[in-house]
RNA sequence: AAACCGCAAGUGUGCAGUCGCUGUGUGGCAUAGUCCAUGCAGAGGAAAGUCCGAACUUCACAGGGCAGGGUGCCGGUCGAGAACCUCUGGUUCAAGCCCGGGGGCAGCGGUGCAAGCCGUCUGCCACAGAGAGUGCAACAGAAAGCGAACCGCCACGGGAAACCGCGGUAAGGGUGAAAAGGCGGUGUAAGAGACCACCAGACAUUCCAGUGAUGGGAUGUGCUAUGAAAACCUCCCCGAAGCAAGGCCAAAUAAGAACGCUCUUCCCCGUCGGGAAUAAGAGUUGCCCGCUCAAUUCAAAAGGGUAUCGCUCUGCUUGCAGAGCAGUGCCCUCGAGAGAGCUUUCGGGUCGGCCGCAUUAGAUAAAUGGCUGCAGCUUCGCCACUUGCUGGCGAUUCACAGAAUUCGGCUUACAGCUUCGGUUUCAGC
RNA sequence: GCGGGUGUAACUCAGUUGGUAGAGUGUUUGCUUCCCAAGCAAAAUGUCGCGAGUUCGAAUCUCGUCACCCGCU
């Protein structure tokens, strides 16, 4: 954690244009989106502008609980506050990852959306560790399958 | 003093560091940005429920009816605000909210034989109309409302008697939530507002007090008319929808309109004038009448050729020819019309975006958070002695709950603390 | 932001001019059978979500409140 911070302190920020929103795209997302499974989150990804992912492409993401697994709305704010915080902190996993892959064959210019789920339980919140450590193995496991699709090519 | 209760009021953990988020001001730049630096601001008492109301926006607004809705006594210098006027101000309207008052019901206390009356008392009341109409009041009871006779009481008739018949009677019994003014007396065969005194209540007229609801008094009438309108209803009152309101910008595709061009087809139709009809669309923000607007259909839009019934005229061979008029049939061109395609233009409008959006929050898969330390609170455990609601150490927890146009009121949720009120217990005087 | 619906026995549902709360399934007991199932007979089971009000009387009428479900760009 020390060493990330001292890396740089962009890493570790997340400002609203890196938040995935519109319609259109998140539609997209959620219909035609890759899903990964852990224990309290669920991921889902898909690239609009570019084939796949690739090093130079930018990341957007997105949070989100559902309104009928949590209802009240301050238990789903800080659900999504803790995501957000295990993502903002795990960020730079990501970056090394994407950046130790191909580069994308149109120069980044493609955006890759992430959608990040909770599906856990109702009544217990889980720790912020218990966030981070799934949010890494969930983001080495995305980055994994991502290469293996670069290196397939695409067919589509 | 303690415990408990309270839809009683208030408060609703604090400070510092660090990593981040949103808005905004200022400054910087070989890079003008999705950048950097820095300052400031950044959830609540209920932000919730959406139960009332107001602002604001759009639509509507000659008028009438139906439906729907209304917590429907009075006053207020309580009220978010709004409208108007003669505009430093005034008037009016305005919530199921606040304060005060009036009236009613129940309780309590006093008074009286009783009915009743009185009250610096307590609690409750959606508090217009049941003397406009319709319907309802189970069971019980004779009878539950165009006024009633079961028992009882009394008179008369019959009978030896028990009793029977017939009539009178609402004082008594009984039923019921409710039984037709109350108590006492006169009176009577027995009784009855039949009559009288004292009360209660209704209606009409009138006087006084009060801003008013209303209260008090006088005279007269009739002696009485049950309950329920949160059953229908009558009277009175009430525009609707909602920031997903509404305004602006505006892709792609499809469809629409106008002008022009090209191609195909031709069943029906073929010149006045004035208008008529249709089925039914849109608006009238729940519906209808009425009103307004648009639409559709017919009417619109002309020339030629040919055949023929009829009429008129001309010619003569007197029954034929020619010309004209009108009608009818057929054909051609043309027109309106139908279909397809193309060019240009236009309007509506979807995705999306901006405004609406603020006066110290202003987002749009929705910012106000994470971690650390110290302090505070709750609970638990251990230790210490000065056994006290004491001190220390460690752990744990920190209620209800998250703005989305704004504001006022209501309701509901809520740990701990403070204050207030009530009940019980203990101690002292 | 706006609008609508539901709540009754263990479960699924009825219940209207307001007047003793019901059906089916299930449960229990008995009969039948060598035993079980099926069948027959009987029984038990209710704060009508909660709190007020109107009424002589409320599951029903009115108001408030709680929980659940649905619709509208």
């Amino acid at each position: 954690m020390k060493i990330s911070m001292l890396t740089g302190k962009h890493d570790n920020s997340l400002p609203r244009h890196e938040i995935a929103r519109g319609k259109n795209n998140l539609s997209l997302l959620f219909a035609k989106g890759r899903r990964l499974k852990s224990g309290n989150l669920m991921m889902m990804s898909a690239s609009v502008g570019s084939q796949r992912a690739g090093s130079g492409a930018s990341v957007r993401v997105l949070f989100t609980v559902g309104k009928r697994l949590v209802p009240k709305a301050v238990m789903r704010n800080r659900i999504k506050r803790l995501m957000r915080e295990a993502y903002r902190l795990e960020k730079p996993v990501l970056l090394e990852l994407i950046a130790g892959m191909a580069p994308a064959e149109d120069g980044g210019k493609g955006v890759t959306f992430i959608a990040i789920l909770y599906r856990g339980s109702r009544e217990a919140v889980p720790s912020l560790p218990v966030f981070r450590t799934e949010m890494r193995t969930m983001l080495q496991s995305f980055a994994k399958t991502a290469a293996r699709s670069a290196s397939e090519g695409d067919e589509r």
